[in-house]
DNA sequence: AAATTATAACGTAACCATTACGATTTGTAA
DNA sequence: TTACAAATCGTAATGGTTACGTTATAATTT
C-alpha cells in the first residue's frame, strides 16, 4: 500500500497536475483495501461533488493506473481499480463476498519460463478467487 | 483439445440439441486453438448463415462455455472464447500478437494455500502473455 | 411417419459500461 | 498576474452484450 504521506508528492511525481478531484479519488481508495468498480467511484465522488463528470472518474481511473498509482482488473466483465502497492511484485486473492483483498507474495514465473522455453513471457496475470476469514464465518 | 470424432456426441452429453449453428461453431473452433471474441465468431458465421442473429452466437457461446465445451477468458475488457482442453487442469500462455495458446501444466495453486491459510481459495485464474516462437521471428 | 412439445434461432431494439468531444475552468510556470 | 497547458463539464455517441416476442427446428411420442 502506498503511504499515506503526500498524495500531491505522488501525483507531481507522475507529471499529473493535482486537482481536488484526483485527491478526492486517491483518498477514497487509500484505506479501502479492495477493487471496486467506476460506477462505485462514480457513486461516491458525485455524493462529494454533485455532477461530477463521468468522462473526470473514467479518465482520471486510467490515467492513475497508466502511472501505476492505481491497479486494474477484470472480473465480471467489468474494470475494477485499488490502489497500487507500487513497491514490489505480488499477486492478489480476492474475496468474492465482500472484495476484500489480500496480498500474495509466491510467484512461480521462472518455473513457467522454463517450461515454456520457446516462447517469450512479457507478463503474466494471476489471481486468487475465495472466501475471507470474515466471510467464511458469515456463511457458516 | 477436445477430440474431433463426434461433435454431435458431444452437444448430446450436455443435453443440448444438435443443431447445424452449433456443430458450425464447435467447428470454427476446433482447429483454432486461440482465442476470439464473439465478434469474430459472429462474423464467421454470419458470411455462413447471412443474417445469423446476435442471440444465437452469444447464447450458444455462453451455453457452451457453462457445459464446458468453451472455455472464456477477459481480455482488453471483452470476452474471448476458445475450446476446451476439458481432460485437465492446465492454464494457458497466450500470443499477445496472434492470439495463439498454449497450454501450461504446472500450477502452484497448494502453495497459494499454504501461504494464505486463513482464507478458502475456491478458484484462481492464471494467464501468461508474450511473443510466441513465430510472432518473435516476425518482430526481429 | 405424423403430431407434439421443448428448445433454438430470428429480427430487432434496449441496455449499460465506457468513450468522445467542444466549451469552460483550473493548475502551474513564466 | 498573465498565459498556456491540462483537467473538468455536460452531454451524446459508441459498441459489446442482453432481452424478448415470434417463428423455425430438433427430439420425442403416438
Amino acid at each position: 500500500m502506498i503511504e499515506h504521506v503526500n498524495y500531491r508528492e505522488l501525483l507531481r511525481t507522475h507529471d499529473l497536475k493535482v486537482t481536488e478531484k484526483r485527491l478526492s479519488i486517491i483518498e477514497y481508495f487509500s484505506d479501502l483495501n479492495k477493487y471496486v468498480s467506476p460506477k462505485e467511484v462514480y457513486e461516491h465522488m458525485n455524493a462529494l461533488y454533485p455532477g461530477i463528470s463521468y468522462d473526470t472518474i473514467y479518465r482520471n481511473l486510467y490515467t492513475m493506473y497508466e502511472v501505476n498509482i492505481l491497479e486494474q482488473s477484470t472480473f465480471e466483465g467489468e474494470l475494477h481499480y485499488t490502489i497500487s502497492c507500487s513497491d514490489h511484485h505480488h499477486h492478489h486473492f480476492i474475496c468474492e463476498k465482500c472484495g476484500l483483498i489480500k496480498v500474495v507474495q509466491y510467484c512461480p514465473v521462472e518455473i513457467w519460463k522454463d517450461e515454456l522455453e520457446d516462447v517469450k513471457i512479457n507478463s503474466h496475470k494471476i489471481e486468487l478467487y475465495g472466501l475471507c476469514t470474515k466471510c467464511q464465518k458469515k456463511a457458516a
